[in-house]
DNA sequence: TCTATATGTAAAGTTTGTTTTACTTTTGAA
DNA sequence: TTCAAAAGTAAAACAAACTTTACATATAGA
């Protein structure tokens, strides 16, 4: 699984550690996650895509190998 | 979290067994998905999401103590 | 009623997500 | 060039997802 989540940071001008704020996550969650470290849960990845106002599809996305 | 897994099932006539070959988890995590046990990985969900061809936000919803 | 299929549940174990702490590197503005 | 903020990274510890095995219950059809 890939996702955005780094740009649409950016087209909302938030760093890590404000995102990580907004969602109750720790910042390294957030920077594990925009490196592909980790997937996270369903639950996270709902409030991103709830804060960021797009479809959880436009920021996360299945890979192949999946 | 919830979700509708079972209703989605519904409508497609798929047993609980079906959909988990289909998305490669056991019988038990589809079942504890569906009795609210544990949130389950964006992965899951988005597969889930795919087969039924919904997006991902009418099977699965934020509660307020998310 | 008997049987097969589907669902619910539980415990133990493995894997993976997430936190915390802490340090390094990058970047950009003064 | 210097300083502060932002990002990258890593290890240890803990929490949660997920598997496996196994058994109980429900349901519906023969």
């Amino acid at each position: 699984m890939k996702n955005n989540i780094k740009v649409q940071r950016a087209i909302h001008d938030m760093t890590q550690a404000d995102l990580a704020d907004k969602i109750g996550v720790s910042r390294q969650t957030i920077n594990a996650m925009e490196k592909n470290k980790y997937v996270p849960s369903t639950v996270l990845s709902l409030k991103i895509a709830k804060l960021f106002k797009k479809p959880l599809e436009e920021i996360f996305f299945l890979e192949d190998d999946d």
